[in-house]
DNA sequence: ATATAAAAGTATACTATAATACTTTTATAT
DNA sequence: ATATAAAAGTATTATAGTATACTTTTATAT
């Protein structure tokens, strides 16, 4: 069988069926599909079904009995909390210092540095140019939540220093009142991703973890571009909410 | 080694450095830091790098010279061209039919089902109880994008058949038209997910492609919450773009 | 020319993954 | 009681992934 290989298919088939029992697909005391059924439907072996039904097993899903079938014996456990942050994306993205939630930042490091493809494209500038960069971690009760990449053309940006940022002082402030940059907008961008090995280290997460990617260009009165950032946002733990209005009906339409 | 064991290791670290040239973090022309190096850093063995580096120098990306090094032979190319869809999360969410872009949607099904967990605890119903649900695909030039779900009491939206939402009628619009429903609020809720089986099978993507969920709660002028929907978006292949003013200090506080 | 250090490359062995074909247990209809 | 069908479980075998220890090639300083 023709495996395009991430994960091992009967890892991929338990997290398959972990979830199915978590939706309340299959219901406590249920008997689950039968092996064959399953071996046809994920088109798999006999022994990659029960590697997966193992796990669960040990994991108390369900249990086994030969002759008979495989029952559930776990009912959905209530929702793992994840930690809620409000607002939209709009607002958290770059300004999460003063609110409910105690976010902590800490700069990694502030420096010159070659500019990556991506960036050098919206800056106007040559691949591997030198620019300022500024990366940074931001943690909620201790835990990471983002990573954060800021550049901007050394002319500019260059006075900014890892001092400049205490305590937990936000971008857009300080490109107004270090930099005297007439900020006007901003263009922003969202992906989803998944973490690869720098960013897992960096992040403190496995390899695979789904992320929020997020770009941010900033522009000044003359639609100029002042300065770029990158963030890469934990997107497994933490939840996104916003509270929108449907009395106006203009934008459903 | 101890692998918590998702991809394999020579899989992970040649991601990495794909990411890394991509990046621009290594140019073109470039030693690369030698095997020993890189077997150190990422922890791994000495096949392990080769394997990684073997896969990109069938890509094209690096070649490898005995007694001499790993060269970087490939510039980082252009972006691969994402389809951005405009306007931030809060707008194209379920409202996606008459904008610029083409999107068709596509009932799967309209039945009476068991509420999923997450669901019948929102709608204050028992687990497993008969709703009424809704499934969606949506594409874009014929290529999926999202996956929709939609969950209700049947009393209310019972109403609602398949062919009540031709030609691409959104679902605000519908329970607000047939279901006679005075809509008030919008309660959302973002995250980043891997798709498991099921979903990779419904959006056509490999297991584990990075998605975004997004959790709609519908509320009444008697903050009643009368339907769910959840949303499966691709979010690999897709950019969400949206632009900010900063003119006004105040949320960037 | 030659020794040396630093790089990529190879040999061997062990473990995890997964396919195919077969066996045992259980419930049930006769 | 017994045959049967349907379920989980086992044996065997092949292949992919990875670690450890070793070899060959290359550039360079003497």
């Amino acid at each position: 069988m023709i495996n395009s290989s991430v994960m091992p298919q009967y890892q991929q088939v338990a997290t398959t069926l972990r979830r199915r029992i978590a939706n309340g697909e299959y219901l406590e005391g249920d008997i689950i599909p039968p092996s064959s059924e399953l071996e046809n439907f994920f088109s798999v072996s006999n022994i990659t079904i029960r590697k997966a039904l193992a796990l669960l097993s040990n994991e108390g899903w369900v249990r086994s009995r030969r002759g008979v079938g495989t029952i559930v014996t776990r009912a959905p456990s209530s929702q793992p909390l994840k930690i809620a942050v409000s607002g939209n994306f709009t607002e958290w993205v770059d300004s999460a210092s003063g609110k409910s939630l105690p976010i902590k930042q800490t700069v990694l490091e502030c420096a010159l540095k070659p500019a990556p493809s991506r960036v050098s494209n919206i800056l106007e500038c040559a691949l591997g140019d030198a620019l300022w960069t500024m990366q940074r971690i931001r943690r909620i009760a201790g835990n990471i939540i983002s990573y954060h990449v800021n550049f901007g053309r050394p002319e500019v940006l260059g006075t900014i220093k890892k001092s400049t940022m205490v305590p937990n002082r936000n971008f857009v402030d300080v490109l107004r009142g270090e930099c005297g940059v007439n900020l006007m907008r901003m263009d922003q961008t969202v992906e989803a991703m998944a973490a690869d090995r720098d960013l897992a280290a960096l992040l403190e997460v496995e390899f695979g973890t789904p992320l929020f990617f997020v770009e941010n260009i900033y522009l000044d009165g003359a639609d100029t571009v002042v300065a770029v950032s990158h963030l890469y946002l934990r997107g497994d733990h933490y939840a996104y909410q916003t509270s929108i209005s449907l009395e106006d009906d203009a934008h459903a339409r």
